[in-house]
DNA sequence: CTGTTAGCGCGTTCAC
DNA sequence: GTGAACGCGCTAACAG
């Protein structure tokens, strides 16, 4: 392997001047600079990250933690991190994790930790006090794409004000009988995304005196979508609009809703939530919340940070707009 | 920080034998074992990657490289990966490339080779010779799930037989005016994943007599796919069924041909390729690629190499299967 | 089975 | 502006 102290001999200078050069930190004058940087390309050098890390601290290179891979939020989001950090020189270390709370300590203490990472960015990970306990203690500047977190620096889209678009988007064009797709009443409990989405619609529901909107829980998947949807669609009070709490249920909603012979949005308005890029060919109404854009905060706000900026805990607000396709109409008469 | 002398002091042993007992190789006896285990999971110590990887040579690191993040086959691909990996204790360093050729350059030469990883999966990066040869210099194990490549150990699906397969399933429906979504002339020529799809669809119809096929070009998305399947719907002497060479672009012609007021399977039959999950949804008939199988493959052959066997070069080959839903049907009388 | 010792390849003081 | 020397934290021989 090609080392430093091989460029420092065909340069014929110190493997502390390579490492200045290279490396752009400390004097060096333009013309040892590239001598320097002519004998390491020549040599076809590069510097050992391994190396390079123990003896300076810094690695080049973040984290990020997500809980999918595959769905398409996710995946849009990581595509966003990866532009924005990629330019800027840094290389992504990947953790998947799932929910199961022993894996995911795993995941946070043995292998995020030991290896060198300069920050670190975490995707609808909602940490309990335990979790972001552990992850400050990384020392390193954390972004975390999720609800508020006092201990983090948080990017947050106001869930609760796009539950409310939403479904405000509904009663604006007449409907009363409406129902909800997303949190189940367990989870609603809490501030994940899902919860506050579905707190968004029952509030907007109240403001307006509608009373007993019905709630049909699914797991934000296109068939957990659609299995919802089919159930709301057969109550006995059939609602003339629903709002998921994601494109994918929205879409799985207009499949179960065409399924049954009943037209979007003649007979049952849908609205959803994303941005999905599918959403434009169900003509699908939605609250887009510009994932690949968030991703590309974060590594912004990643670098910001890295840059000496202060972290700007919990103040980062997400955009969020409604885009009205063909999917919502004024309920039939 | 706390270190490996910390717990060496707190055990009582050298900084080797916490080595050795926490790494699991070299002799240990299995009460100095159980003292190690207890001092370092109480003073809450990791090895440090960067000093490990620089005093071993390994890095309990995969390198993967994807050209997209954000499409679907990529994303479920390298979760199919990342679960076969993260089971083993890897992490996953991950590189996102785009076509051009100097930005591949860059991100092989320098981000790619100056961070150790212990092994690299590449995935439809179709690499040249001198791509491969700048891969091989690595001197890591090295996966690539493309078309074969003898330079490379590959993961190959039989794209030739994929493109034959969808065809004859048309061919023996009795279809005979069909035409094909995917390559255009130009890539035609190489072979890649689209070139094969495309000279597997011109073989089976040249083996049937089969003559002047239509080749409409498009970029597998559904939009392409869309746009694509327009043309070949607006045609004077229009198919009688598609052959799209991706799910994704299959979708689009699905909906391009609803657009037009045709039904499908009746007026035109439409057969993909990937095996996308929003297929059942379109009834789409398809050939399944098991798209997060290949990336637990991919894993599980990096992993074989790592634990030394012999890179079985060229050798892989991936499953396909034909999966019939309601897209394709005998030609209308 | 365990301890001692010498690096792994580089960044960084500190003098010059 | 440049070089010498030390050390980052750990693993791999080698002795014992």
């Amino acid at each position: 392997m090609v080392g430093i102290d091989d460029v420092a001999r065909a340069a014929g200078v110190s493997t502390a001047t390579v490492s200045r050069a290279l490396s752009g930190r400390g004097p060096v004058s333009a013309a040892t600079r590239e001598r320097v940087m002519v004998a390491a390309e020549s040599l076809g050098y590069v510097v050992s990250a391994a190396a390079s890390s123990l003896a300076s601290g810094r690695a080049r290179a973040v984290g990020v933690v997500v809980p999918f891979l595959d769905r398409w939020f996710f995946s849009t989001v990581l595509a966003g991190i990866s532009d924005g950090l990629v330019r800027h020189g840094y290389d992504i270390t990947l953790y998947s994790v799932g929910v199961d709370r022993d894996e995911r300590r795993r995941v946070f203490d043995d292998h995020v930790r030991r290896r060198r990472i300069d920050a670190l960015i975490t995707i609808a990970l909602e940490s309990d006090a335990e979790e972001s306990a552990s992850l400050r203690r990384l020392g390193v500047p954390i972004v975390a794409i999720a609800g508020p977190n006092p201990l983090l620096t948080t990017l947050t889209v106001d869930d609760l004000a796009v539950g409310r678009l939403a479904t405000a988007h509904l009663l604006a064009l007449g409907h009363r009988r409406v129902a909800h797709i997303g949190a189940d009443a367990a989870t609603a409990a809490g501030s994940t995304v899902p919860a506050l989405r579905r707190r968004g619609f029952e509030e907007a529901l109240a403001e307006e005196g509608v009373a007993d909107a019905p709630v049909y829980p699914a797991d934000f998947t296109i068939e957990g979508g659609s299995a919802a949807a089919a159930r709301a669609l057969d109550a006995e009070q059939r609602p003339t609009a629903l709002f998921a709490a994601s494109d994918e249920m929205a879409i799985g909603a207009i499949l179960a809703a065409r399924e049954k012979g009943l037209r979007v949005p003649d007979d049952v308005s849908i609205i959803g939530v994303d941005g999905h890029e599918l959403g434009r060919w169900f003509g699908l109404t939605t609250v887009d919340q510009f994932a690949r854009g968030q991703g590309e905060r974060a590594a912004a706000a990643v670098l910001a940070e890295l840059d000496g900026a202060e972290p700007a805990r919990g103040l980062g607000t997400l955009p969020f707009e409604l885009v009205e396709r063909g999917s919502t109409a004024p309920p039939a008469a």
